[in-house]
DNA sequence: CAGTTATATAACATGCTTGTTATATAACAA
DNA sequence: TTGTTATATAACAAGCATGTTATATAACTG
């Protein structure tokens, strides 16, 4: 599984999702993210397991607490896979492509 | 399901991903997409309407044929979930992350 | 109309993912 | 050492997603 792959499997699970928006305010250990959203501590345990082989987190040890935070290296290429799309989507492709959508919707 | 889980769902599946990559480079029909990647024309449809539905591509209809294009819809809602991310990344709490995980290499 | 081409849908098998509970490990507290 | 707290792992059930083949639909072709 390329790096894409598994950042880009991480981020397509919503609770996921929500772990990393709540760290993006900052630092949590898995027991303060397993209250808020409802979900029993070994869940989080593997959804954390998850995020980190995306790179998309980083953890320390503190005793018995292991606190995780936001990393960047698991942005970063999906940030690069996008960008070629934007290219192709900037050359204004997508616009006529999307008149040409509305004028036809197929459903 | 949010348009948000659509489009990350959807991007989350390579085949998916090499279809969006072809694409980049323009319209395609189901089977010019089935060719090259070693699917059936079954499986392409599928995987196109996956994309359709998170709004990564347009179609439009000629003939028989059902040409695709891309779409920004589908990118849009992913680059501004990733904003704040990116930003809490920015505010510089990764670097130090970074340094403590080096620092303590967990595995 | 009959045959072919392009795509869609149905039915099905398989495997992955997620969540749960139960249990293990490891550190701290008394 | 005993109990408690924090986290991880194992085992399992359930659901979702993907791919396949077979078949349907719809539009061109002659």
């Amino acid at each position: 599984m390329s790096a894409l792959d598994t950042a880009f499997s991480a981020l397509s699970d919503p609770p996921r999702r929500a772990i990393l928006a709540r760290l993006a305010q900052g630092e949590a250990t898995v027991m303060e993210l397993a209250k808020p959203f409802e979900m029993t501590q070994p869940a989080v345990s593997r959804h954390l397991k998850v995020l980190e082989s995306a790179g998309l987190i980083v953890r320390r040890i503190e005793g018995t607490k292991r606190p995780c935070r936001l990393a960047k290296a698991g942005i970063e290429p999906i940030d690069q896979w996008l960008a070629p799309l934007r290219e192709a989507l900037a050359k204004n492709y997508d616009r006529l492509d999307n008149v040409l959508a509305n004028l036809k919707p197929e459903k």
